[in-house]
DNA sequence: CCATGAAATGAGAGTAGCTCTCAAAAGATG
DNA sequence: CATCTTTTGAGAGCTACTCTCATTTCATGG
């Protein structure tokens, strides 16, 4: 979901019959990706330079930008979207749609932050603070964004170009953006999947009142 | 409202009093954005640089800077959001909400595309075309998104802070951009306010299946 | 009308993100 | 082991953006 829920890399046990080369490029990604987290961790975001994050991670400053197109990219990239997408498959077809996203946000979510709650407060800190991550996250955000249409087209045969699709899905996605900075900026209190849920009521039956 | 409707500058007449100084930046303001849009026209976003744009604005650009903090904003800054806020407060207090959010939105999309068609026309294109832009916009969009929930806030007495406002702004704010883009991509056929219409009444009732 | 103070401007140097090119290094393959 | 392919590093180059400082331009009171 290319979110602060981040699946964290494969473990190095099992990429068993990966060429050297292969193995090679993904612990090149990870040792980029920990040496930004590290250097955020130590001076902020916006004093850790690329060279900085290039000669940490033992690598040029030519090959972080091969490896991420830019530098937000290195704190927000996940590889969550297929995942996402198959769990999504996996309800069944005739559960009523909200129940579906309900569950199928809440699982993801879930899992990223139980697979590393430290990445996951520090990328929503940055979603906080960090003007350009916060928008970053809401580009990736809308490629979530196009696979719920999709997904919403194969339930229910709307078209998933459609304006009505579109802004349902945006509003979708706008509304677990906002719930994450707003846990973020409420110091990680409170769980997550429950703040979730009360935004997906908020998008479900509009504000609590009287005259909606 | 910080959007692609925004309000254009006050034409030369309407400024009596304003000093010498005054009236020159309020030229300057314009001198830059009118040669930025001309410069957009001829060769598109990202071959505009600010130099091209401070040599035809005949400013130094240094001067550009000093005027718009980035290059994004010459093309989105209005001074909308009074006047939206304004409207707001205008309409009866016991008017339910929606329609409330209906009327005050579609009167302000309504008015910015009056006022310059051209223009309005060329910042939802560059909505669509320029990840920068959109990005640059959701984050102005979002001032407008706390100025809302401060009207809400205001008429429901809920806390302007909380997630279910926040979201629920949000999901109005990225409903609004959803829209604009979807206008744009379809070469501005078609009437916005009534595509509004349409993006409101997904928000207000979810999508139109059986089981939701 | 001019002198003094304040604000706006221009020139220029500097930083950092990002792109591109090309040659060297390293893994894959028969 | 030789050859082919992929990955890497070095470095030049572009542009958005920042900062500083001297110069110009407007405002104001005498």
């Amino acid at each position: 979901m290319n979110s602060m829920t981040a699946a964290r890399s494969t473990s190095p046990a099992d990429r068993p019959q990966l060429g050297l080369r292969e193995r090679k490029k993904i612990k090149t990604r990870e040792a980029i990706r920990d040496a930004t987290y590290a250097l955020i961790k130590e001076q902020g975001y916006d004093a850790t330079t690329i060279d900085q994050i290039a000669e940490r991670a033992e690598v040029s400053p030519s090959t972080v930008f091969r490896y991420f197109p830019t530098k937000e990219d290195i704190v927000l990239t996940d590889e969550y979207d297929p995942i996402l997408m198959e769990e999504l498959r996996a309800r069944p077809a005739d559960e009523p749609w909200p129940q579906t996203v309900r569950h199928v946000m809440r699982e993801a979510v879930r899992t990223g932050i139980e697979e590393d709650p430290e990445v996951a407060r520090i990328r929503t800190r940055l979603l906080v603070d960090v003007p350009a991550v916060r928008s970053r996250m809401m580009e990736s955000m809308s490629v979530t964004g196009r696979m719920f249409a999709t997904a919403i087209s194969e339930r229910t045969g709307l078209d998933p170009d459609s304006l009505e699709v579109r802004v349902y899905t945006m509003s979708l996605i706008g509304g677990l953006m906002e719930t994450s900075m707003f846990w973020a900026e409420h110091g990680h209190r409170g769980d997550f999947p429950d703040l979730l849920d009360r935004a997906l009521d908020i998008l479900q039956n509009g504000l609590p009142v009287q005259n909606r």
